[in-house]
DNA sequence: TCAAAAGTGTTCTTTGTACACCCATGT
DNA sequence: ACATGGGTGTACAAAGAACACTTTTGA
């Protein structure tokens, strides 16, 4: 690039667009708003925000993420960049698309309400504005790979849960049916649950045993380039 | 955004770069080139290119992998954005990485050769400009991660390859030896390659069956969800 | 008493892994 | 004759997949 021609290459925006993937026990689902705005005023999209060209990214995901979530210690990737030409009638905007999982409970989605947001069941994800519908299809496929081999499924979840809770989670997740025994003893191979002393008996007549996830554990597996893998 | 506020938006410029991968039969290697111009004159980085507003990315992007493969059907695919305030001191300037895989025969290194590049090897990579060994180590792990689930090994390797040199390539992407006995059963065992009547002897005193890629067959299977897996 | 979810084992098949020797041939 | 890489089989271990009944208890 010569001196001369910054001009034609640096009027390009940046901005970065948050699929945020939260579970509440039941049903996976992801926080979408409804645009107020121009361009497209009254379309649902996700969590977005423009970038300063002094600005830093992550920290500014960082801030996004708990807007949204109002919890510290989410996990967050990016995904890719989306960056068609004519993505946004404003001008050229680089969208730089980030993921989160976020534990949903009754005050998140208070929260979320209380905002003018919602928490949109994965399966029915309606049509969104720009390309967003491609960002989310796009990022369930990671979230797919990454519960394969991560345990990520259980930052999804509260910190006491029931297997049937998890079994769903990875159902919902990777989009299959999967049978109840082979699959409890897979997770207790895995060694990383932990039964706890407690119970719910809210989604059965017949109280459920509650676990948790035993992080540390996960820690020492994990340095030692440890394998999930469902 | 404001319409008052667009000056502050954009004015950030777009970058893509290829982390190339290649495969001489013997060792896998990433092509780099010398910078001429400012910033960094003399560094060693990765093939890029400045993004114009008004250009799709993947054309260039395809332009690119065009100019230093001089073959068409390649596979290229997007790793994320990398998009640090100060990478570059020009600007703020979001960089695309891609990566991408090439059979490397003579003619290909001759012509990355005419044009002043270079093919290093995959573990001797020397240090970059800007943030480009961030890139090739997030490109190394995606390779890793594709190579182990679907067959992109063969996009590296020329038409007609022996087991060895499949296996060496494996070895190296994953980073750790197979057996090769092993190694051979699982893949006579996926069918996913035919034998052909012809022999390589440049490598041994005894020379060895040539086989190929059956691609048919891999979209078959593929279609059918189906999954590799080292 | 019955509906709804919790919990529990065995068998068979498939896949992974460890391991050692002979072969063909160019030098 | 020997060095170099090519080529082959078996046995054991681990993981995956298919499959059905009993238990608890709130309504």
């Amino acid at each position: 690039m010569f001196p001369g021609e910054k001009e034609i290459y640096f009027n390009v925006a940046i901005s970065v667009s948050l699929v945020l993937f939260g579970f509440d026990g039941e049903k996976l689902r992801i926080l979408l708003r409804k645009k107020k705005r121009e361009p497209f005023p009254g379309a649902w999209l996700l969590p977005s925000m423009y970038i300063k060209s002094d600005e830093g990214i992550d920290s500014k995901v960082g801030k996004l993420v708990f807007v949204h979530t109002q919890k510290e210690h989410i996990f967050v990737e990016q995904l890719k960049a989306f960056a068609k030409v004519f993505r946004n009638p404003l001008g050229r905007v680089v969208n730089i698309a980030y993921y989160a999982t976020v534990k949903l409970d009754d005050k998140l989605w208070e929260h979320s309400k209380d905002r003018g947001e919602e928490w949109i069941e994965y399966s029915k994800i309606p049509d969104l504005a720009f390309d967003h519908n491609e960002i989310i299809d796009y990022a369930k496929e990671r979230l797919k790979r990454r519960v394969k081999r991560r345990p990520i499924g259980f930052y999804l979840l509260p910190e006491h849960f029931t297997i049937s809770q998890l079994q769903k989670l990875y159902e919902t997740a990777l989009n299959r049916e999967m049978d109840k025994r082979n699959f409890r003893k897979k997770i207790f191979n895995s060694q990383l649950i932990v039964e706890t002393d407690l119970t719910d008996n809210s989604a059965s007549r017949k109280s459920a045993k509650l676990y948790k996830f035993d992080e540390e554990k996960y820690e020492k597996l994990s340095s030692k380039g440890y394998d999930f893998l469902f």
